[in-house]
DNA sequence: TAACTTAGTCAGAGTATCTTACCAATTAAG
DNA sequence: CTTAATTGGTAAGATACTCTGACTAAGTTA
């Protein structure tokens, strides 16, 4: 019997975690398989046009210095590149380089194709709610919302 | 500018990090600092009758040495125990112990109050909805959606 | 009973994360 | 304009987590 009265925690994680594998398994298809979770949590939370490790590491909720080490795997990587920060002498911006700039489609294609396998179960008025509702709820419970 | 259109893996994975955050804080705060996160994804998937080591693995998404290092560790604590499997003299049984039994309505009760907090933002009826969705969504991205 | 499968452990390594302690640049106070 | 406090980031060391590969013991199959 499926036992449905699951946490709302271990809810969230199941499905996070099965996007985040089937993520990776699509950028290791490509060739992308010099970097890990850990390192993705980390980029994935990188801005535009540039972002603080220390804001990174609030972001990605590590200590600075865990955000400095990732950002080393990945700068040496080629998936992202610090550059002077103009606006401070102390600090500098953790930018998306050429590999990581080349990933990201591949990544989002991975998840657009995940998402149609939800879309196809729940249905698309079920799955658009789904994000709005999440999207509703980083409000509460996301500390850096108001970032671009 | 708030960018509200993050792709669904952190938009599912920033309310389970707020939770497990909520959570961790009350239990660490009644006496139950000593253990883990790691440690409490395995704990959270053992059955009420128990759950063999092999069966918590898969159903972490860990391997057995992961699990096996992970039950040592609560079992040492006093969250679980193992018992011999009636059914197979080569497997035993984790179960939850004592000090186990003990967390769950702490935890219970955080994830209540964190769930109160989210209707209030997001109103009853899409709360409710989302714990459907999820569940529902659990059926194709949960390799152990049968067990109970 | 020999071969195969399954439950679990052991040993060793790499990755991720933290705490504590620093240095350097910026900002605030007087 | 110099001292003090703050902020951005790094260094060192420890612990936690996770894996791969190799193994033992029990169970299953032929």
């Amino acid at each position: 019997m499926a036992d449905d009265s699951l946490n709302l925690g271990l809810l969230l994680f199941i499905p996070y975690r099965a996007l985040e594998n089937r993520v990776f398994a699509a950028l290791r298809a490509q060739g992308f398989a010099d970097f890990t979770p850990a390192q993705a949590r980390v980029f994935q939370r990188i801005a535009p046009g540039g972002t603080r490790l220390t804001d990174l590491a609030e972001r990605a909720q590590v200590t600075k210095q865990t955000a400095g080490f990732l950002v080393d795997q990945l700068e040496k990587a080629g998936y992202v590149a610090r550059v002077p920060d103009p606006a401070d002498a102390r600090a500098r911006l953790v930018r998306i380089a050429a590999r990581g700039a080349a990933a990201i489609p591949i990544a989002a294609a991975a998840v657009a194709e995940v998402e149609e396998e939800w879309v196809a179960h729940l249905g698309v008025e079920a799955t658009e709610r789904l994000r709005g509702t999440l999207t509703r709820l980083r409000e509460i419970t996301d500390p850096f919302t108001a970032d671009s």
